[in-house]
DNA sequence: CGGCATCCGGATTGATACTG
DNA sequence: CAGTATCAATCCGGATGCCG
């Protein structure tokens, strides 16, 4: 069964990400992986070319941004459009399946990153307590 | 009904995940990693053991939760609540913080789990594609 | 029950080099 | 510019065994 009281009890849902099977878990974890999110969350802001998007997510290598991209535009969340021009020149962009999805990682992002302070407070008691 | 109120551009954050050093991205890594989010998930119903935790998160190791609850802990989104009793008996629930963050985790989980209908369609369509 | 320490094979990652 | 190919290094992550 599913992990919300939100929900009406009754609800009977197709995909659980509880479940080890359920491929709901695998798009999750193309959606927040480490590199996954940062991506969606940088594609939020407006269409990126590929080099942009690099510099963007700081600390990405172009294989693992390369890598996360063709799964996110797998899952339907990023559309890539193409140009046959020289230079070349493609841009990514969220679809709205991908934005609906966006907007709610950005949501928690903003809130950890709002958090920190706590955060980083809850890290250092923990750490004197157990040195 | 926006789902996000979007930041003004401008505004200076003290932290940004997009920074390759900034502390938040490590929080956000125990938060949406593979365990962390399905353990936050799990605990948003209430407080549980670690082996009823076990239980829910279908296939963590118990390596696996030991050290994601560890993370969670030191960053102050999960308090571990243990009985020298014999059995002993020690429970995990979310602080405060440990909600708020877990309140937006499962609104993505949710919206995910939602849309996996049209995940799963995506995906057909780009494996013809590329077939 | 609720862990921790250790080992170990395979998946993941990241430079680097190369191509269209 | 926008990637792919390759290879070495690293990092999980699971299994096992032990302890309070």
């Amino acid at each position: 069964m599913g992990i919300t009281q939100e929900r009406t009890a009754e609800q009977d849902l197709p995909y659980d990400v509880f479940a080890k099977a359920c491929p709901s878990r695998g798009t999750l974890e193309h959606v927040t992986g480490r590199w996954g999110a940062l991506t969606v969350g940088a594609l939020y802001e407006g269409s990126l070319r590929f080099n942009e998007l690099r510099r963007r997510v700081d600390g990405v290598s172009e294989k693992m941004l390369s890598q996360t991209l063709h799964a996110l535009e797998r899952d339907g969340l990023v559309h890539r459009e193409a140009q046959p021009t020289s230079p070349p020149r493609v841009d990514y962009e969220l679809t709205p399946l991908g934005r609906e999805v966006a907007g709610r990682l950005l949501a928690l992002i903003h809130c950890v990153e709002d958090r920190m302070d706590e955060v980083l407070a809850a890290r250092a008691a923990y750490d004197s307590r157990g040195a």
